[in-house]
DNA sequence: AATGAATGAGCCTTCATTCAT
DNA sequence: CATGAATGAAGGCTCATTCAT
């Protein structure tokens, strides 16, 4: 076997997986967190599914607080990009508005639909001066701004209540889908928006 | 087996409160589920505040999740008497789901509203088959019902669409209200259920 | 076998060793917070050796600064008794001093020197409010008062103030021989209270 | 070899703070673990104020244990250092002793005194054997020294058994005014120690 | 009915130390 | 010399539930 070392110019090796032990208790976190309720998910479940120590764990986190906030910022992050990779093809805003619902009922068929990351952890967050109800109300900002800034350039006088009335029959949409089950709720939204939009 | 009753001399004490030990326990943990959420409330936190003992309330309820569904069974019980109260003086459909919201409205007012119990409870329950679930899912069917109800003398054809999209936009104002501590989503609604009931 | 239960007037079972669990617990802690000292001792070894589950222990004592404080009084109580059978013989109030002196001596030789219970948690407890602290102030206020009514009765003017330093002079042998390990403590001070009350 | 310093440019720097990296962690320790207790404070803490890693710790400590040792001894030096400042003006044996008393007062004046650093120390150390328990036991041995050696000059007779007598109180005084929080120790002993030298 | 002691798995967090870089 | 990620045992404490009285 050769020896090519010295045609590395950048020899060191790159992490196996390309992903440090932080991203990947995060990413497990995120998994459990999600599926499982905040609450409901122990560190120690995190630790072992990830493979790590405890001690590992804390040296990245400062708390069980600090790992959900930093769940709830790249879930937020992430949930973001697939959505506007899933309104790609959309050019008007009203196409972007109603793909949005589509986007939604595609999440729920996914198998044990567990609705919104952000309402989920809220309805288990009573302190309203808590870390996690901060980045969950700005979250929750950011998608009402969502639906604003799509009907901004067609309807600027509207935008600000029709957004939120939007904003609020997509929030009735997740809410409502996690707990019958159906799509109904995404068809009667989607149908009243278009509506609207119309 | 002869009936020895009439022999005794203490007969048995009228209730100190005219509540039964199980109603009383009942009646604390609604409190703390409904303040604090169900996961976050111990049955230790319940029997001392209850005054009870531990074997007294296991005698009482099998567990903790059968305390839980006879929470949110009271719990649906008593919102629709309070709102049905609220609503007494409306007459018309119309009025009664316009006025539903005004409810909402002068519930949120209380400080540190904690929203829906119901859909509080079903975020940290991620498993679709409890009795828990069951419980959120008819006390939902039964919300939902109330609208197209109110729907039916006047818009027969309408009432199940127009009702669930009004629920739909009810819902999301408990939520929205619960996570902005506002009171715009409840405008927002009321105002746009005005217009479609126009 | 003849049933004999008609004649038995207390039927119950006194306890096997006629000692609650609470105390067994409170015995074990007693005896592991002096050794080995207080910070040294996990409630893990406590309830170990007590053969108890972490519950147990918890359901008798609502933490571990309790189960301090509850060694710290049983303590003062058993070790006043302890030197008053001691003292038992010594009818004036300078036999009474004189002999506290060598009741140290034998304690100190007893225990390996480990000391004084209250001075050792003393030492780990920086906060001057905590109710640990309490507990040990109010102990040596009483040491402090035994060699002071010691001397109230031959000698009041004097009682106050060298009873002080007598206890000064107490408290020093015990820390000093736990230091040292050696009785020269006990008998510098002794030879020397001697002399004061001669 | 040859001093090149002349030809360096960028000499070595000074230490920003004349300090080395080595005493800034001992110097920050030093007062963790009075303030605090040894056993009380933890490695974390103490990298984490002086602004280090780990490995850099265990570089230059190989234990705990080690930094306690080393902590123990400054602390001993610089306490001898600063009760000879205080005593400079004292020229007779009887002048420096009593003066030691005034030395523990006004060391007591600081608000939360913590007493003896070795006396805590010894209170949280059961093993005899210990390598920290000989640092103690020298460092007290060094301080009834140096109550015998005032004595040696004028009363060669009594030095050893007034020194070590004097040596209690002093021991006694630190410990009590611990306790109590107030100066009554030194000053019952100062006045008793007066009459003995007088 | 009611009591409350007992259970043991689980909670989140900190410990002193090692080691590869 | 310095870094800081990794370790895993141990820290104090709470959980829902059972059971003998």
């Amino acid at each position: 076997m050769t020896d090519r070392s010295v045609f590395c110019i950048v020899p060191q090796m790159p992490p196996k997986n390309a992903q440090s032990k932080k991203d990947e208790i995060l990413g497990i976190a995120s998994k459990l967190f999600y599926e499982q309720g905040y609450g409901n998910t122990g560190i120690a479940q995190i630790i072992e599914e990830a493979g790590t120590a405890k001690g590992t764990f804390y040296s990245h986190f400062k708390s069980k607080e600090a790992l959900g906030i930093a769940w709830l910022q790249v879930r937020n992050a992430d949930w973001s990009k697939a959505l506007e990779r899933f309104l790609q093809s959309s050019e008007t805003g009203s196409d972007r508005i109603l793909k949005s619902f589509d986007f939604l009922r595609s999440d729920m068929e996914a198998s044990d639909y567990r609705g919104c990351a952000f309402l989920n952890t809220l309805a288990e967050t009573p302190q309203a001066e808590s870390a996690l109800r901060k980045e969950i109300v700005s979250s929750k900002r950011g998608l009402r701004d969502h639906f604003i800034e799509a009907l901004r350039p067609t309807r600027p006088d509207e935008a600000e209540a029709l957004g939120s009335l939007i904003y609020m029959l997509f929030e009735a949409t997740i809410v409502e889908m996690q707990n019958f089950r159906t799509a109904w709720p995404a068809e009667t939204a989607r149908q009243h928006v278009a509506e609207l939009l119309a």
